[in-house]
DNA sequence: GTCTTGACGTTTA
DNA sequence: CTAAACGCCAAGA
């Protein structure tokens, strides 16, 4: 095995999809924890990077990664601002104009559910 | 090849 | 308490 320290196998474009996916119904994460649970807590742009590149990956449901305080970021990238909220009310989650309400209780950490 | 921008987050003033 | 700067890494111009 050539790879040493490299643990993260695959791009880092490609564990943020993964994780995207893996992201359980009605629940929402944010792009630090998910940075967090690839090793780069403070890469977290790196993430929002990556979401703009699963534009042309389907079935990212990237409606359900946030900023650290719920504040839905990236609306505008969905074609339709409504469009991330409505699908967030879909699962049961409260938005209010970009912000969803209690994010704390849909919070979803990938570090916790994942229990890498 | 260099500079600017970017779906963020943390730290310092 | 709020506001601003820094850090992180990659892609686009």
């Amino acid at each position: 095995m050539i790879q040493k320290e490299s643990e993260k196998n695959k791009d880092f474009f490609e564990m943020v999809l993964e994780v995207a996916k893996l992201i359980p119904h009605g629940r929402v994460t944010s792009y630090g924890s998910i940075a967090l649970y690839l090793g780069a807590k403070r890469s977290s742009r790196m993430v929002g990077w990556a979401m703009n590149s699963s534009h042309k990956v389907p079935g990212i449901p990237a409606h359900r990664v946030v900023n650290r305080v719920g504040l839905l970021t990236g609306k505008m990238h969905f074609g339709d601002p409504e469009q991330i909220a409505n699908l967030l009310r879909a699962e049961g989650i409260d938005v209010i104009g970009d912000q969803i309400q209690n994010f704390q209780e849909h919070f979803w950490n990938p570090s916790e559910e994942l229990h890498l």
